[in-house]
Formats: C-alpha cells, structure tokens, sequence
DNA sequence: ACAAAGTCTATTGGATTAGTAGATTTAATA
DNA sequence: TATTAAATCTACTAATCCAATAGACTTTGT
C-alpha cells in the first residue's frame, strides 16, 4: 500500500493540475477541497517544493503552484520520493540496490527473475502517468458517467 | 518493498519446492541453508501451514513438506498471505476494498483509474509467477551462467 | 523413557506512520 | 510602518508494525 503522503501528495498536484491557470493555492483550499488534514498537508508540500515540483511564495497573495509543467510530473517520482523505491525486493531497485543477505547467487536467482519483470512493468506504467493523463482521464471519465 | 516475512516464506518454499521427493525437512535445515533466523522462519512457516500450502509432522523424522503442487503455489497468494492486499489504493483491492475517504468521486478518479491498472497488471504477473516456474527459471538460469 | 521435532504465548527494541502544536519568517498592502 | 496573510521550522506524540527472541509445551518415533 502507498502512504498516505504519496496519496495526499497525488491529489494535491491533481488539485493544481486541473486550475486553468497556474496561480498560487493556499494550503487551507487544498486541505478543505480534498479533506486533506492541513498541517500535514503543509509537509507534504514542502517536500514537493524541496523537490522542484512546486513552488510556492509567502505572505498575502501567495501559496503553492506547479513549477512543472503537469505532462512531466508522472507517478513513479512522486512516489519515490515518499515512499522511496518501487521495486519489490532491494536486489532489484536501480537507484538503492542492496543485495539481499540470504542470497545465495543473485545471477541464478529465480525469485530475483520475477521481481525483476514486475518491477520493470511497474516503473513502466507509472513512468508513463502523467499529472496531465490523470487530468484527461478524469475529464472523459465525467463524460462517460454523465451518459 | 515486500516484508522479510513475505521473503522468507518464498525462499523456504523454493528451498522446499527444489527437493526431489517432498519429504519432511527440518526448519533448522532451511534456516542454516537460507540464512533465515530459526525462530522467526518458525512463525512463517506455520502462517503456511495454517494457510494449507504447508503440512507439517512433529517429533523424530518430522519436518515441513509441501501440501499443493509448486505449480499451484503461486507469488500472489504467498505475499497477501504475509503483506496483504497486492493493490497499492484500498479502493482498488478485490478483497479488501476501502473507500478513500478523501475521495469525491470514485467512478471519475483518475487517480484510481491508475492504480487500478497497475493492481491488474502486478496480480496478473504474481498470479503467474508459479513456485514451479521459480525453480524451473533457476535451472535454466544456471545453464546460461555456466556457458 | 527419551529425544527430536513442531507449537504456543509473550515480550521486546526499533522503526515508521500519521499526525499535532506552536513559534517564526516572509511578503503584500493599507 | 503596522497589520495581516501566508509559508516555514522545530519539536513532539500516539499508535502501529516489523523483525526477532525466549521459553514453556505438545506430539511422535524408536
């Protein structure tokens, strides 16, 4: 299961997404529109911020807005960055690989095979979930329920 | 990641699975042969046999022993068994379905609608990712190797 | 009877999760 | 320049889960 951060940080960019223009949105209107409790909403964002993804200004007039343009935000680094890696088991992660001590021959091992294939179709996909998808899919998604 | 729980129970069922006749083995021989702390492979093994994918026989010549065939034993049931549901939103589980409460409208998630294809392709793989095929992969893997 | 095996109950230290509280800093504007 | 609205920083906490250990108990074969 994702953490609620990885959750509550989705549907904050999804909130930010789907404004026409990019202004700044105070924390308390994401927390109220998406039933976000507020101060932890406010880390949340900050590690977003920390991480290029938005930016934000202070004081009156301001708040968090995307720095990104939403096609180049996708699932898999949002979900790095809070839950760390995606793949399965740690032999097979690319960036904090780490062997697992019970191993006995990584290169032969069958178990390591199919973490291995999952976790390629995993990145794949998620890689490939764009804020700006997510966007679209909910617009025609509405269309279809309205018929 | 996968819980050292979800880990050792794989291993020690390939362990199980590789053997040519299916007769009792002693937790202790797959705790030296594995690398996994005897006391805590204890518990693991007995959430399989509770789980009927084990049986066991106490006392002299006794041990753990395979109850299905490894082709039935499948990656799926052994991680929800040990970690739960495989889907990564509890609004997209089969059996433990939980609406998010932060949610407006599931039917237009596009959020959800993500998930919901990732949970379908990782159940497909695991689903097929037999202990059979596990020990199969890793006989043919050696033979590569050895070339 | 004895030894060899699994089984059951309880406990523990440490890490992680999901927050909360409150003081501080920055920026706009009246 | 005083006020206000906003983000930011530091610290704390309760609850849960993880990985493992300890020790007593039960069953079974010889």
């Amino acid at each position: 299961m994702i953490s609620k951060k990885a959750k509550y940080a989705i549907v904050a960019l999804v909130h930010l997404a789907k404004r026409p223009d990019n202004s700044p949105v105070v924390i308390r209107e994401i927390a109220v529109a998406e039933n976000i409790p507020q101060k932890f909403l406010e880390a949340i964002l900050l590690d977003l911020r920390k991480a290029a993804i938005l930016a934000s200004r202070k004081g009156k007039g301001g708040g968090y807005y995307l720095l990104k343009s939403p096609k180049d935000i996708n699932m898999a680094d949002i979900m790095r960055l809070f839950d760390g890696p995606i793949a399965l088991l740690p032999c097979v992660t690319h960036q904090y690989y780490e062997r697992c001590e019970e191993c006995k021959d990584e290169a032969t091992c069958g178990i390591r095979d199919v973490f291995m294939k999952l976790r390629t179709v995993t990145v794949d996909l998620l890689k490939n979930a764009s804020l700006a998808g997510i966007v679209d899919r909910e617009t025609s998604l509405r269309e279809v329920v309205k018929d």
